[in-house]
DNA sequence: TCTTCATATTCGTGTTGACGAATATAACAG
DNA sequence: CTGTTATATTCGTCAACACGAATATGAAGA
């Protein structure tokens, strides 16, 4: 089973959420699971899947299980332009302010040091 | 009067549209009037006029008015990150079939040769 | 099996936004 | 001023979507 083709619709309609631009800018730091999502954006629970569903329905993300936890992170894109696309999103992201507060949060959440977050998004995009 | 601020969410709800993804792609080619615009792809007038002003409204294009003519074109963005995303959405959009197909339409509107088209496109992003 | 915890889905509701149709504005010619 | 052409806006309707609340699924342990 291939993944399905990302068009630049899927991408577009899922970078229109605000939201999914948050878990967006987090994924970006590296693998996390939905609790933690939830909790460093402090958004309940059920919107966090809602949300994390949409970007798996687009392509965007991919989930790997552990037991109880889920843990999401970006999908390799194979087609470049689109790729391209995600990339540059993902640096305006996270040269706003508002995903160094997310960060800064997750951070606490998780127990990794901020610098450790900073670099791994910086190396994905 | 300076332009407003585009945000990234001005960015991205413009592009979560697909009349105005075609129209954006067509403006990579170069200033283009309202009435080419809405001939070369094929939309009504008003469906035209509105999405150039919500675009006009998201600071992404600018405007030149020639006696009954108003010429859209790409506005200059002063934040580099948006500008990024910018720059390679229109990268991915020229990748895409339709958008060659738009210019053909276009360049036959027009009457300026496709070739001609295309280099401005490329050069702009 | 029963419980518990993490995740996913459904339902009802309110908002946003795109469209077609009609109309308004704006600029120019006669 | 009047008519004509290009562009912009308004109006009513409809579909898409985000949300909160409630509930369902799924996995692990007692």
């Amino acid at each position: 089973m291939k993944t399905a083709a990302v068009t630049l619709d899927h991408v577009f309609a899922a970078l229109a959420d605000e939201t999914r631009r948050r878990i967006l800018g987090l994924l970006a730091s590296g693998e996390i699971c939905v609790c933690h999502i939830h909790e460093a954006l402090d958004i309940p629970q059920p919107t966090a899947s809602r949300h994390l569903a949409h970007l798996r329905k687009a392509g965007l993300v991919a989930t790997r299980r552990d037991g109880l936890w889920v843990h999401y992170r970006l999908a390799e894109l194979d087609d470049p332009a689109i790729s391209g696309v995600l990339r540059s999103a993902l640096a305006a992201l996270s040269s706003n302010g508002a995903a160094t507060q997310d960060r800064k949060k997750l951070s606490r959440v998780i127990d990794v040091p901020l610098a450790q977050l900073e670099r791994t998004a910086r190396s994905c995009c």
